[in-house]
DNA sequence: GTCTGTGCTGGTAGCGCTGTCAACGTTCCT
DNA sequence: AGGAACGTTGACAGCGCTACCAGCACAGAC
């Protein structure tokens, strides 16, 4: 004999089973597909796995059925804003459904992603959510060979490896420098950090927009491989006043450098947006209410994770997606930090969050 | 015969042992405890591993030694800035350990943190880590009876179920207090949002301090169960300065908080900390490169979450912590935003960060 | 009346690993 | 020399659940 058996109280399938006056394969399949017993089992069961308190015992159903309810999520960060509301959706969609979620932090490097998704993939996840496009040769094909749905979040792009959800970030810096040209702005600045492939693409879409107007520079573009920060902001932007005192605005590739410029013109006493206009991306929640109030482009962060989880959930449940590409868009919300340069035009100081325009643009029309 | 057997290419430990020349059960020693191998065959299973690319089955191993190598963790929220840094903490110290991180949100509810213990107490979590010291009755009880170790964070206060790291936020804000009383204040106000556990004891510090001072009134103190934003700060302020005009200095419950409020000042044209002083609490990043730059209440949000993590595995190890209470204590960083009240004394305005003091105070001693 | 299809149910045989205990070889005592 | 003590190894028997297949009852088709 193994080991001391039956222990104390501890309820099994076949306890509900024997309770209920069935066997266990259909106590067990009460629980898993529900239907496909007849109704008076069904009750009876159902009656039973309460009486008893019956939870089931995972690491048993994922030994034998060769799968677990696990979904993995793959992220870059845990600090930066933008994840967590992606989380926050990712956890609410996952909720209610019988899927738990498990969360790997691949701190921006694409080796470290292909050791996790090989560490995922050996546990035969339900489902895989992976940020972003840029991959290890290596994490795509292990990708590709999975036999379960992924979903890639953050952006949209060629070849998804089978589902997608996001925006085009260069079509959304296109429309932000867009917005730049039309309220008269000229010289406009890029401040970017971490330069992730998202931020690159940013940049990317800067640089076309500002090629296409013939203005762009290089010396306008300040970046750095460090980790964003609002302080950040402020050195970046210094950088740049030092390279092109001229400049009449900035776009910054996130909402923190954006706070950070905010804060290093009051400290040089540069108006805005009089002498200089401000861009942010993402559009955090403080953006509405800084002084003055700072022009971004807003992305659906929490639809994004929430989406991406429900259809993965669908999918995994064998309901496929109609379209696996999903383009969730962005829009320029127009602040005063870029209002037209003529001060005359200039909204009143007023209460925070006042005075928004916005302009919504689906990713691909800018 | 049950199912099809020897799936493609499948490597479990059987084949590990076969290859290393041993019986299954020392290969599977080899991953558990490999010093209870000699050491020639621990060489032999190690490369025998290597070479075949073996990865443990986790359900198999947690069916078969009826304990899973999963850490729950249960946070009031996904938003916050506070818990995205005890999270980074939390996992940056279980990713060389061989446990797992299961995240749940509570949504600051202590009914559902009641019915996702449950859930995860079924499981049989290798170790726990809940937020704070306020739990059901019921919760209370599941987790006394819980045979795995356990970690409260956030705070620190009597009767721990196990283990507790955090501080004393009655104390830290008594020194924000403190701090301001020295600085000149007298009418000082108080802006809350959401009001959780730990908000509610910050103004309970704020309470008996003012109340030591003889200085307390009702009409000083402006909170709201709705979650806290920057634009909140501003409204609550806006709200506070209705009531009490001559108010000099307000202590705000968050960073967030005071951010809105120092953005409304500016609105106001209200001169900071000339006419009034903002005391903050958590000392985020953007903190020390606002202008004016804030004072805030440092906390240690990242070792706290690294270090429960760290204790608890230890724990889990039977390496049983010295001191199962862990005060990390606080540190009020003065800045700008609530220099001495004579605007001689004022720090010139420079570079982000500059002119910071530090006031160091472990909890308990202020 | 026989045959086929459908819906529901149950028996059998594992999934891959580890707890328990026994057994072995070696060293160190007395 | 005998035996205890220790370190190392292996055989066995499950952990709790589900995949697979078979069987049964009943309905409808021929």
């Amino acid at each position: 004999m193994g080991r001391k058996r039956t222990k104390s109280g501890k309820i099994r399938l076949a306890e509900v089973a024997e309770l209920a006056g069935v066997s266990p394969i259909t106590a067990s399949r009460f629980f898993r597909n529900p239907e496909a017993l007849s109704v008076a089992k069904r009750t009876r069961v159902d009656s039973a796995a309460k009486e008893l308190g019956y939870v089931p015992n995972l690491a048993a159903r994922a030994l034998a059925s060769q799968r677990t309810e696990v979904i993995g999520v793959l992220i870059p960060s845990l600090t930066n804003n933008v994840f967590s509301d992606v989380l926050r959706g990712i956890y609410d969609a996952s909720e209610n459904s019988r899927y738990s979620i498990q969360l790997s932090n691949t701190r921006y490097s694409i080796l470290q992603e292909e050791k996790l998704l090989r560490l995922f993939l050996a546990q035969k996840p339900a489902g895989l959510i992976v940020t972003g496009i840029d991959q290890t040769t290596e994490s795509r094909a292990m990708l590709d060979a999975a036999d379960c749905p992924i979903v890639q979040i953050m952006e949209i792009g060629p070849n998804p490896v089978d589902m997608m959800i996001g925006f085009s970030h260069y079509d959304a810096a296109r429309a932000a420098i867009a917005h730049l040209f039309a309220q008269g702005h000229r010289k406009i600045g890029f401040v970017g950090a971490r330069m992730d492939p998202r931020v690159q693409r940013r940049l990317d879409g800067y640089v076309s927009a500002m090629k296409d107007a013939g203005l762009f520079e290089q010396r306008l573009v300040v970046t750095t491989a460090t980790p964003t920060s609002v302080t950040l902001g402020g050195a970046l932007f210094t950088d740049l006043l030092a390279r092109e005192p001229g400049m009449d605005a900035v776009f910054c590739a996130n909402d923190d450098l954006a706070l950070g410029v905010l804060f290093e013109c009051r400290r040089r006493e540069i108006a805005i947006p009089e002498q200089i206009a401000i861009v942010g991306f993402n559009d955090l929640e403080f953006m509405a209410s800084a002084v003055p109030t700072l022009t971004s482009v807003r992305t659906n962060r929490y639809e994004m994770g929430n989406t991406a989880a429900t259809m993965l959930i669908d999918a995994i449940d064998g309901r496929r997606p109609e379209h696996p590409v999903l383009d969730l868009g962005f829009k320029v919300i127009e602040r005063q930090s870029s209002s037209a340069r003529r001060s005359d035009n200039r909204p009143a100081v007023s209460g925070a969050g006042a005075a928004n325009k916005m302009v919504a643009l689906p990713s691909g029309h800018d």
